[in-house]
DNA sequence: CCAATAGTGTCTGTAAGACAGTATTTC
DNA sequence: GAAATACTGTCTTACAGACACTATTGG
């Protein structure tokens, strides 16, 4: 049974806007915070399917324009600047991913290197990087960009490259140690002293 | 020139999802952080109407349910789940304000005392509440609920009612002076020693 | 004087930044 | 041994929380 308002319309007799989803795809390659973009201008997106959550529609954007899958991507906001999209009146909601660079396809552009992009495009990447560093604040690795055991130069270089500067090593290194587990074995194969290497602590998702 | 994909369709002839702009409007009343709530039992909100920003249609919603204008409503989510509303398919753009209770009326409920509330309302008060204290954590009266000049105690007063419980007197004063314009007048009228009377400092939108 | 509130001074613990020093590997 | 990297200890500063004390009003 369709619902109807007092005056006998159902919802669809009301024009609606269309909702898009965009997902800034974050990673992080050759120690740069990087973004992946879509003919080197825009953001993967789509179009929300009328049965589809957004998430199913994010998770389908990264399938197919980028190749991964079984990701979490995380909502930033509604875009909704009536003139954003000349083909009419289109909300985008932005979303937030970041996923190790050996697991996508696609053009990859440092995020302070970018050209200028499609419609509102720029902002969603700000508050992109803005989730990004947020979520390295206080977590060593919240979206598992290393691999299972790394040492804490490399977990420096990771949170340095999405930070975006260098940051103060013994500060870095205790701040980060409690939550770490230190697996008791040590790199190999280096110039200078064997680093202990680590295990990420058990966390919460982000 | 209307735009059209490649099999001639425009995006009017894909099933579009609606888009409601619901509000969970805060206020503090006798000391306690308080929601507007409509009926009883949900958030005031509407329709998006096609023309519209999110923005404007979160303005009609304060203007037409709740008698306020002139605010600045922030938007927090996107709650999207497909059995959310019986109706339809719904997606709805939550938004939160923040307004001295003297300017609004209906029917407030305190926060930490709500009924069940109708779809995912309740969610988006959670969400709404953290807003407003991450508003308040760092700053003095982000959103102007105390009159233009005020004392370190109400200040104190405002704070513990949108944190939900009591804040240390001598850290929370020495936190606050920074952000605040001594007026160099005293308190009249109440017992006990006079206190001193602040101006906010000129602050940022948050 | 008492109750009540305002405001200050001090101690302690924690954490960050800075800096220097020691340790252990490769070459 | 030299270079390079890993780690540790200590000093300073800043700030929060706790506590106690003084100050100034109305009754």
């Amino acid at each position: 049974m369709t619902w109807r308002d007092p005056t006998g319309r159902t919802l669809a007799d009301y024009p609606h806007p269309s909702v898009a989803v965009d997902v800034a795809l974050l990673t992080v390659a050759d120690d740069r915070l990087c973004v992946l973009l879509h003919e080197g201008r825009a953001l993967p997106g789509t179009f929300l399917r009328i049965e589809e959550t957004l998430r199913d529609a994010a998770l389908r954007v990264l399938r197919e324009k980028a190749g991964v899958s079984g990701e979490e991507p995380r909502q930033l906001a509604v875009f909704d600047d009536p003139a954003r999209d000349d083909r009419g009146r289109v909300l985008s909601v932005a979303h937030v991913d970041l996923v190790p660079a050996d697991r996508l396809t696609g053009a990859l552009t440092p995020v302070d290197a970018l050209p200028p992009l499609a419609f509102d495009h720029a902002a969603i990447v700000d508050a992109a990087v803005a989730w990004a560093r947020a979520a390295h604040r206080d977590r060593p690795d919240p979206r598992g960009l290393l691999d299972e055991e790394f040492t804490l130069l490399e977990l420096q270089r990771l949170h340095e490259a999405v930070h975006g500067g260098p940051l103060p090593k013994d500060a870095f290194r205790r701040r980060m140690q409690e939550h770490l587990i230190d697996t008791g074995t040590l790199s190999r194969g280096t110039v200078g002293k064997p680093a202990r290497v680590f295990r990420r602590a058990p966390q919460e998702t982000p």
